[in-house]
DNA sequence: GGACTAATGCAACATATGTAGATTTAAGAG
DNA sequence: CTCTTAAATCTACATATGTTGCATTAGTCC
């Protein structure tokens, strides 16, 4: 059966510093330093995140040989909607089609 | 005044694992592995390598996304001509125009 | 409340390439 | 041989993105 949790302490860091801006593309290194999770933390919950329709992701070409292409990540409505709720205080999820 | 030295130990033994296969394009992050070199010690005797002459070197693309485009380096003549010299056991470096 | 177990988190590792700064080595001069 | 010092090396750090495998947390059923 599938079981549903209540968003993290992590998730929720997260959720707060991609909401800042929404609009902008963000990179993992980013948000890692940002908020303190761990690779390890943050890019399988990133990934997670982009199953659940929460996160939409892009690959940016690397500006200069020898890095990195970079992972670039971005909230959608349904993200930016649960990332204001639990602002608010509450913490359960928006129904379907709120802040669409 | 400019001070030629020798070839280091170092010097010699990515020769020697670049002389191996002569041909092939090696990465840096194999020859690290297989020569036991330090990055802070390989990468900038390979780009000291290459101001001299003795290794080519060329970006090749990332096979998956997200993986860093790898430099690949090559022995040039004159590198593979001092390669030899050395493993003969003679320290001296080649004149000119030996197995050009 | 307690057992079961899915979901999550985290330390360590792996892939790759490099730079900064302190130390070590060795060439050339005397 | 010793001094000076340029060249080379090495430790640590920085950039980036992930996976693995074990430990922890928490949802569900009784």
């Amino acid at each position: 059966m599938v079981r549903k949790r209540q968003p993290s302490t992590q998730m929720r860091v997260l959720l707060e510093a991609m909401s800042a801006q929404r609009q902008q593309w963000r990179h993992g290194y980013d948000l890692m330093k940002e908020t303190g999770l761990l690779s390890g933390t943050l890019y399988p919950l990133l990934m997670r995140m982009t199953d659940q329709g929460l996160v939409e992701a892009e690959w940016h070409e690397p500006a200069q040989p020898g890095r990195p292409a970079r992972h670039a990540y971005r909230l959608t409505a349904a993200g930016f909607a649960l990332a204001l709720g639990l602002a608010q205080g509450r913490g359960d999820l928006p129904s379907d089609g709120a802040f669409a």
